[in-house]
DNA sequence: CGCACTTTTGACTGAGCTCAAAACTGGTGG
DNA sequence: CCACCAGTTTTGAGCTCAGTCAAAAGTGCG
């Protein structure tokens, strides 16, 4: 169940197998959601955290006009609240994007990790900073590429990240979202989104139907979105 | 020069006084910006963390075509490069947006300070969590509010944060972007922004003159930001 | 086959962009 | 003290991107 986690720690760091058993001891249960369900309320004051193991995931937050933003899109192996164990209090809510299988770790078990396993410690905060430079990206995306530049820059970040949990079959990953959610995680409406869509698709960039989105050419997306995968540190060094 | 740092980590959670030491044994040495100047540029690999003491501070990246997008502004007792500590490799430039003065700290003692030191390790990590927080509070703000409401949002975010470092005078605060910079900020064009700017004056909801902002009419403001300051999470529980 | 949901299209409107110029500010040198 | 310069703010005009409203077409499921 910790699988998909460690290999994603394993691929920015050499850990030792004992990390493994450490992280597996402070699992609580398991716990499954369908789609559109709260998997963290925003505002809850959660006493632990959640693993995403099956499925897509999404934090998100809610405007007084119940106008909602998608802040961030989770897969597999994805600690999609790993920071309410110190921030204590949800400040947005987390939704399944797809049914979704996820196993709970204990707040108290990882208290315990920071005090004996430093090494692990600061493998679990890296985790929490790539997330931190995803948003960054996003930001950057929203404020200042055109929007099929933002979109492309979505489509190679969830490709990226899916090919490295073997997600990616071929050229195609499955992705659930529909486009009014789409819209959602880019900030725009739903009519507008697809047009977008559509102008990636009439230049032969992407296809996308049926849930499935296929790279037709990596290359262009690649320029479209500026796309440059230093951010999700998807390489091994001494952390 | 650890003092501002230290208040900011001691408003989360009751510290003691020996973790002031800790922090003060790893500063490297001061080093002082003019306006403008990279305080580090993106790309670089750092061996040390900048403490901002003086000034304002903003995270930046460039666009292929030039454009600029600045992803976070820091205040003092902000650690500006906090997460190159564990991703090692700079995903963005970070620039001073005023004179600054900061200093820098080791990150091989920042490393001992993981292995020795559990409670101001968590509260280093809640420290860039908490960034990562106002990262998720701007892309809301990008996306699904109206460019006054994301104006609004940034200045109630500055306002608490700077008089949670004592630098708010009455209801007026020293802010030295100018309303280019500000473009910069929120994504926009100097011309709109400016008129952004301007509603909000002639609602007499703040002025902002001679890099001064007053707030004239808090609860206008907060109103129209819908701000909820939960996220910069100002208050002391056990972590 | 019918229902709910999602995608697509069209027409119109408005927010925000660019280009361009004018007004204002603070600092410098004569 | 004044003229000048660079940087910043402000205003205006026209255009484009993206929003809303509304309806049609497509899809999957019971």
């Amino acid at each position: 169940m910790i699988e998909t986690l460690f290999r994603n720690l394993e691929r920015r760091d050499v850990l030792p197998d004992s990390y493994r058993t450490r992280l597996s001891e402070i699992v609580i249960r398991e716990r499954r959601f369908a789609k559109g369900e709260d998997i963290v309320a925003d505002g809850s004051r959660p006493t632990y955290s959640t693993l995403l193991v099956e499925g897509f995931a999404g934090r998100y937050k809610l405007t007084h006009e119940g106008a909602r933003q998608i802040t961030s899109l989770h897969v597999p192996g994805d600690f999609v609240d790993l920071h309410a164990f110190l921030l204590k209090t949800m400040d947005h809510g987390i939704s399944a994007l797809s049914p979704c299988t996820v196993v709970l770790v204990d707040h108290a078990g990882l208290k315990r990790i920071t005090e004996q396993v430093p090494h692990l410690t600061r493998m679990l905060w890296l985790d929490t900073l790539i997330t931190g430079s995803i948003h960054r990206s996003w930001i950057v995306a929203m404020g200042r590429r055109s929007k099929s530049s933002h979109l492309a820059h979505i489509l190679c970040e969830l490709y990226v990240r899916l090919q490295a949990i073997d997600r990616v079959d071929g050229r195609s990953f499955h992705f659930p979202l529909s486009q009014g959610e789409m819209a959602d995680v880019m900030g725009l409406s739903l009519v507008h989104i697809n047009r977008v869509i559509q102008a990636l698709r009439q230049e032969n960039v992407i296809s996308w139907t049926n849930q499935t989105i296929t790279v037709l050419d990596w290359d262009r997306l690649q320029a479209i979105a500026e796309f440059d995968p230093t951010y999700l540190n998807l390489w091994s060094e001494p952390r």
